[in-house]
DNA sequence: TTTGACCGATTGTAATATGCAAGCGGTTTT
DNA sequence: AAAACCGCTTGCATATTACAATCGGTCAAA
């Protein structure tokens, strides 16, 4: 039983996992801002993450199984990161949250436009989400059939941008 | 714009406010075990959470309008914590926490059982509950119709608890 | 009316996590 | 050959956390 979690309960289990000001972030930006290197998280970041952190936290992402990480061979010593089944699987859950958010905090417009697409899209959006980024990070096979997730959430997100700096 | 948080994105937002290893646990327990004293939420936790902690976070989550604190009338010293609109609404995103980790994370069987409960329940029985917990907590009125969602989860768990002392 | 359990916290101390700046050896581009 | 970039580490200061003991006050029972 002692495996050094402090309850079996699924929500503390999470919490554990993922609870933290960090580890989240740096999925999300994997998952919604397609960064697959070390300095593409590290620069490209909203919220300013520290390299040390960064390096930590891959590292303790890796080692949880919510992250893969292979060679670039463009490049000896660039390495890709990729999500896994259970990374991606936290689509619900960042839906939610970014829901949850746009309700209840002070959330900037350009940010928030994402969140609101995915709160409304429900959950067969997510699943072309998912199926997509399974694309993108496992080598699945793409369905010409539906439309690009990413690309409708990036598309969305320039436009909010745009239409703010014509304004 | 700066208002002390890292960037206005929702799930960011949402991280700065929720996202460390306790926040969640306090809430959980006054939503799903009920606990309405500190001393409830400090001896009957499953995680063994230190009174320092709890006192923070209790303060913390107050000033965040997460829950609210009246005087318990039967008792001079003792206070009744109350969960608000704001956390009942987070009942979407520990259904998906409590469905991820039911799913990847070692859990074990009679915490998860109400997980278990709530993912199958969907959308409908997350509204019942979260209609239930604005009459506990609240003061709602409650609608005779819908049957106890908190009972449901209260009956699942303690089934298993016994079924397993039984074997 | 005394006693002992209980009340919501607070304090002290040590361990751990985080934030920040600089730098590592090496690779790639110019 | 020089400069920019690569993932990542190091050192150090500060902040958060864990753990145990304890606070002054309240309550119920003897």
């Amino acid at each position: 039983m002692e495996d050094g979690f402090r309850s079996g309960c699924p929500i503390n289990l999470t919490l554990e996992v993922l609870g933290d000001r960090w580890s989240l972030i740096v999925i999300r930006d994997i998952m919604f801002g397609n960064r697959r290197h070390f300095r593409e998280l590290l620069q490209n970041s909203e919220e300013g993450i520290a390299s040390n952190i960064l390096a930590s936290r891959l590292k303790r992402l890796l080692e949880h199984g919510l992250l893969t990480r292979v060679d670039d061979p463009s490049h000896k010593q660039k390495g890709i990161y990729s999500l896994t089944e259970m990374s991606i699987s936290l689509i619900p859950i960042f839906a939610e949250m970014g829901a949850w958010g746009n309700r209840f905090l002070p959330v900037s417009e350009e940010l928030s436009i994402r969140a609101q697409l995915l709160e409304e899209g429900g959950r067969p959006l997510w699943n072309d989400f998912m199926q997509e980024l399974r694309v993108l990070h496992l080598g699945a096979i793409r369905d010409p059939q539906t439309p690009s997730v990413f690309g409708q959430l990036q598309a969305a997100y320039q436009a909010v941008v745009a239409s703010r700096e014509g304004s």
